[in-house]
DNA sequence: TCGAAAAGTGCATTTTATTGCTCTTTTTAA
DNA sequence: TTAAAAAGAGCAATAAAATGCACTTTTCGA
């Protein structure tokens, strides 16, 4: 996934599940001011961060090999 | 994932390319000091950091509805 | 329409990741 | 076995992430 879809995918979820920065935020344990910054695109959180968010929307960080099909 | 399963994940795949920590450093655009570090449970990089490595390496990080069920 | 809630941003500070240098330990191949 | 390569770690400097506060903009429901 591409740095914006990441993004997109956390941002999405987030809404999906009808939970606003600040109860992310607080939730995981995070900064507020760090969530907005990394949905808006302006920040390059460290692994834990994107863990810990991750984490509260039921999903998790994973590695998997780059599929050259899939466009 | 878990941390650890994350870091398991890109040092079997380095060395299955059987390349170097030095290489893979050169090659991702980070230093060796970062990559020791990771490698060796002592760090906590950045998307942008963890997204280079794992490119040099034909792999991506992603974000995946946990499973329940997979233990 | 319009007022409150939510999201986005500038600024300053604190914390921490990144990096290089050097050295020790471990692994590996001759 | 052992010498070289590779991996791991201490230290210090620098860059950047995390955070809080205050303010602006956007979104959304009454």
């Amino acid at each position: 996934m591409h740095y914006s879809d990441l993004i997109k995918t956390i941002k999405e979820r987030r809404e999906v599940l009808n939970v606003t920065q600040k109860t992310l935020a607080e939730l995981a344990g995070v900064g507020l001011r760090t969530l907005k910054q990394f949905e808006s695109g302006k920040g390059n959180p460290t692994l834990h961060t994107l863990q810990k968010i991750s984490g509260v929307l039921g999903m998790e960080v994973c590695l998997k090999i780059r599929n050259l099909e899939a466009k």
